[in-house]
DNA sequence: CTGAAAGCGCTAACAG
DNA sequence: CTGTTAGCGCTTTCAG
């Protein structure tokens, strides 16, 4: 493996040169760095990066911590945009990303910092955290530059990116109120999201602005899981015939919600009408086509990618990015006849 | 940020024997070793990979070069499967996962052995390499460990996990002789593509097998793309429309298909039947849904990181690893009443 | 059982 | 414009 020190002795200057030819300084004379740029090509030199890292205290690597790399999360193909957008990102930039290790338990035990800090990684882009991850308290005690996706913490050096999660929910239940509707149930998430939150919060003030007064038991939580939804659903529809929507803080959660309805005897949408989250790529396939909210994951990936490069050139202080949605209509929505 | 040399300041001993102590080598006192494991806590040290790295010459972590990370990849979870079943066993035995930058232009100009070098990965995972790759070439060259998925190269190195190809294309094809179907056609992938040169080889042994002699016209290339895939069909079944089943060499080419028949009014599965290959997520939400091959692609990157890292701990020569795939009939064939 | 010393490959003052 | 020197944090002979 050819090193620097190879390349000095092949072309009779001192490594010093030989980095300075490599790295673009002006302090060279053209010749030397000339004879030193073809040296490197035809030793076949590739630089060390570790070594590199080692001495500059940084190493053009961002850290991933993403929680749904794993069979279950293929469904929606949440993780994977986020990814993209990220890896698109990075690319352009010129930075590698490593996937750090947070499925075992055994790594589980290393904390965030300690993972960020052995891999000497530049900064970190966090998605899927739930509000009592220990590693959240982490982030904003570290000095480690951190960008977190869909969960709001500002610090010095901690950013974030989301949608607009509650104009969103907003906008999903003005349609069906629009359509007639008054009787409108909530499947949310679970309660240690953030977007579940804000969500729920965009669904009350919706309700609030329409004078229409929301019950408590008509929302429910479906985890984000399909099976959780339709459970959920049926439970609800159930015992409380009279509602005529409902809005799922999820596609996959609406998705369950249909099976619900089907096993019920309820016809969506003429019986009950559903709104998801999302937009995930089923939402256009199922039976019937789900309405619901679109957001742009791949965009949030690039955009917490592209943030945190900023921060860590110093071209940028951390803030807060946030995304817009869109409601999407297809054929799980109608009027309300009742 | 705490170092062995700050530990062994405190501990009063030599930083040899704190690394010695660190690393769970015998020759240390039980009474040091406490010692030093309690200073490492409490001073919150972490061992810097960087520095190990560089004089171990090894960095317990995985290159990935996986084509398909980007936006337009999210249809089939393929990708992201491979990435999830490499994420998990890449967890399970404690490596770390690099991506690489192979998406830019600029990037594009390393080559695969300065990818490596540069980042000293301990080896590499490759998916989606086409058979014009100019990285293919390097990669038996180098002497970088190096698992393939879904190419066929194998050396002193070099070792790869795929499916039985031809045999699911033959599952495929013969299923739809078994429905009395003589005349099958195939929109197959890319010719640059491994599987594809396989699933051919499958539909023409099948068809071989029944004494059906096989027309070289009725085999198009639909680039594994929906689009192109309906396009082709669509000419294909203008031209010949004795034909009556069509194998596509992916789902996603399949759904093209579908789409391709009912703008020509063809009724699948009554007037075509169709077979993709793959199994992704779709196939099930299609109308209708698809027959399809099902390959285990979570398994395939699996087995793709538990290879390599074998190959790496010196516990296992390169070889080949090869799943199986099944046949899941859905209603997109039927009996040819022809 | 422990320490001194060398060195992995690279960059960065500093001095010429 | 170029070389000398030191050192990043760690592991590893080699001697005690």
């Amino acid at each position: 493996m050819t090193t620097i020190k190879d390349i000095a002795k092949a072309a009779g200057v001192s490594v010093t040169t030989v980095s300075r030819a490599l790295n673009g300084y002006s302090d060279v004379s053209e010749k030397t760095r000339l004879k030193i740029m073809n040296l490197a090509k035809e030793l076949n030199y590739s630089p060390n990066t570790l070594a590199r890292g080692l001495v500059m205290n940084k190493s053009k690597t961002i850290g991933l911590l993403v929680s749904g790399l794993n069979r279950e999360s293929a469904k929606d193909q949440i993780t994977f945009s986020v990814l993209s957008g990220i890896n698109e990102c990075a690319s352009e930039l010129d930075y590698d990303l490593v996937l750090f290790n947070t499925n075992s338990t055994k790594q589980r035990e290393k904390t965030y910092t300690q993972l960020c800090r052995e891999r000497r990684v530049d900064g970190a882009i966090i998605q899927g955290i739930k509000t009592d991850d220990p590693y959240l308290q982490e982030v904003v005690n570290s000095d480690i530059p951190c960008v977190l996706i869909d969960y709001p913490i500002q610090s010095e050096n901690v950013g974030h990116v989301t949608t607009d999660n509650k104009l969103g929910a907003k906008k999903a239940v003005n349609h069906l109120i629009e359509l007639g509707h008054r009787n409108i149930a909530m499947v949310n998430g679970h309660s240690k999201a953030f977007v579940s939150n804000m969500r729920f919060e965009g669904y009350r003030e919706a309700l609030q602005e329409a004078g229409i007064s929301y019950k408590k038991e008509w929302i429910v939580n479906g985890r984000f899981e399909e099976e959780a939804g339709k459970l959920q659903a049926i439970k609800l529809l159930e015992k409380y015939p009279e509602i005529t929507a409902i809005f799922s803080a999820s596609d996959l959660m609406a998705l369950g919600i249909l099976e619900g309805a089907k096993e019920l005897g309820r016809k969506v949408p003429e019986d009950l009408s559903v709104v998801g989250y999302d937009d995930i790529l089923l939402a256009g396939y199922s039976n019937p086509p789900l309405t619901t909210i679109s957001q742009n994951i791949f965009q949030l990936g690039y955009q917490a990618a592209n943030l945190l490069i900023k921060m860590l050139e110093g071209t940028l202080e951390p803030h807060v990015i946030t995304l817009g949605t869109k409601l999407v209509v297809r054929e799980s929505t109608a009027k309300n006849h009742k």
